[in-house]
DNA sequence: TTGTAAGCGTTATCAT
DNA sequence: ATGATAACGCTTACAA
């Protein structure tokens, strides 16, 4: 079996004690010249790597930072872990993934499973069927640094990043009644999730702005995200079936958008000819798709990427934090290819939080 | 900060041993059932969980297992993760997801961070700019025990886990041959990719065996997976301007097949009317995408299931094994929505795998 | 049945 | 400038 160098063979080696080893490789100036030289030639010719467990006991700290989101097979999500990875690689810290996918119990499981294997701090975006965070608060209140992201929630005071739900399905909504659409319906998913609710409020507000009713049969829950077989198709079914049937949905995530599409297709309805379809998601791919869908988008990355730094902020601060952010990005709307900034601000929040 | 519970704190609090409280807590017979019970009951009561560092520095193992793939948000890797995940989270391993993005450098990397993580094993699907892998050989030399999957090596002698890709190409050519297609060009990702070699050669032998010659022109290249910008569009471009140009395009993967639809898009070539186009991808999208595609799928979470099952099965061999297991599996065409199952004993060949 | 001590690889503290 | 020792949390011979 795979058997490393340690601190003690090259001590042997050289007639020399650990100690003295390690503070050579340490480069401590309190090691001659000489030493020095000789233990880093002897660590690199055989090729001395530190033995990251026997530090992790020492510092009591892993170095690692679990990550539990409900499916990597989300662009919205490999986007943020991307992010994620792209700072905590540097900082020298392991990313190590869970996926819920939307299950409360897998959550809870991960969750656990995470913290057992003491991560140094979690970064979270809720299952669409989570309803109660003992499993976040019991850990959190215990001292674990946790930071939300996207999917977050206020019943625990820290550190969060989010876009700003409301203005983007408020835009998405306006961009279809610009369309000449008005009958329009949203499909969201869990009733849990605080992003599903601002995206509701959004919907709605656009609506009342343009002296449009707010129709309650219009509005259609998928309280585990999509993830049960049928769960979208029979709101879509619904929708479809009402007799002042909607003539445009808007989708509140990722997987219910690519799901009410498959849905409408295998109803033989036509986009956007029958039905006007506006969502949320990240995927490059709704432009393949003919006619190209409009797309809410999130700077799903650098989401990742602040959220990141503010974990890790947290885990090396020697006190007690108390202060908490809540960074709010912006999203884009994308039309039909052609991409929309449609707050200019954008870039400036994303750099201030970074800081 | 997070200061849980000790073997020694409940030895103090006891009065007791810390080994007596560790062989209670085991359950060894060689305790009284009093004392067991006594220390049962505390370790519940603080809710004691043992130090999976300390363990791991002990019995020298991680018990993580370290994931190489070039890209998560693919349909292809996305599936394979989960069916590692749901082998490896049942025998109490970690995953830990690394991603080169189709680049060598940040494999070798990777493959570093990883190994001085000490994880126990290493599954691997080689980066499309991979062409040496050295930095396998080595760990593997050290006895670093590692499967690869998908896009392997015979460079390396261990399990490895693939599909028939040869037959997979051959029966997707066959199918635009049936349909009426006569000049099929070739999107391929890199040379150095065994799969893709094999996909070439599926290809190639489709043509002949229908009399249809080969065209080198028809063939073109990205070796670096399409991650590069241009890559694809390129190639499409150069195939759609040549004086002959081909009638329909086989991509031998998924991100090949996606650019591939796009560059086309751009350039205002309709899909299968102009040209026709069918590739391998696990994408459910593609079905989304009017009119759908013709895809060729690879049971992606089984094969990230059965080399899973290898890897921990080399992990915890107590002696060096020198038989190595090629598994392989078989691709299905899915055909415009219905799913044509090629092989008909693929499933026994799952399970005769999974034994 | 229980306790003592050594060891996993490293570093910090206190000698020398 | 270097060495000895203890400690991080746990298991396991070996003693008692």
């Amino acid at each position: 079996m795979y058997e490393a160098i340690t601190i003690k063979d090259i001590a042997k080696a050289l007639g020399l004690s650990t100690s003295t080893i390690s503070r050579a490789l340490r480069g401590s100036h309190e090691i001659s010249q000489e030493t020095k030289r000789m233990v880093m030639e002897y660590a690199e010719q055989f090729n001395y790597r530190p033995n990251p467990i026997a530090l992790s006991l020492k510092e009591r700290r892993s170095r690692s930072i679990g990550v539990v989101v409900c499916e990597i097979a989300n662009t919205f999500f490999s986007q943020a872990i991307n992010g994620i990875e792209s700072i905590a690689y540097n900082r020298g810290y392991h990313v190590i993934i869970s996926q819920s996918h939307e299950s409360y119990e897998r959550e809870v499981v991960n969750v656990e499973h995470l913290s057992s294997r003491s991560v140094d701090g979690l970064l979270v975006s809720l299952s669409a069927e989570t309803d109660r965070i003992d499993h976040f608060k019991k850990l959190h209140e215990k001292g674990l640094p946790i930071v939300f992201f996207d999917r977050v929630t206020d019943e625990i005071e820290t550190h969060k990043v989010v876009v700003d739900n409301f203005k983007g399905a408020y835009d998405a909504v306006q961009h279809l009644i610009n369309a000449g659409f008005k009958k329009i319906a949203h499909l969201t998913s869990s009733s849990h999730l605080y992003i599903s609710r601002e995206r509701l409020n959004g919907y709605k507000a656009a609506l009342v702005d343009n002296n449009i009713s707010v129709n309650d049969d219009y509005i259609k829950y998928c309280n585990h995200g999509g993830m049960i077989i049928g769960e979208v198709e029979n709101a879509i079914k619904e929708l479809m079936q009402l007799k002042n049937r909607p003539d445009a949905i808007f989708c509140a995530g990722d997987r219910l958008m690519l799901s009410a599409l498959s849905s409408l297709k295998a109803l033989d309805i036509k986009v956007p000819a029958d039905v006007g379809l506006v969502g949320f998601t990240n995927s490059p791919l709704v432009e393949l798709i003919e006619p190209s869908l409009t797309a809410i988008k999130q700077p799903a990355f650098e989401m990742g990427q602040i959220a990141t730094e503010l974990l890790i902020k947290l885990i090396e601060s020697k006190r007690p934090v108390t202060e908490f952010e809540t960074i709010p990005l912006q999203t884009e709307l994308c039309i039909r290819n052609s991409t929309k900034n449609i707050h200019a601000e954008k870039s400036g929040k994303v750099k201030k939080a970074v800081l």
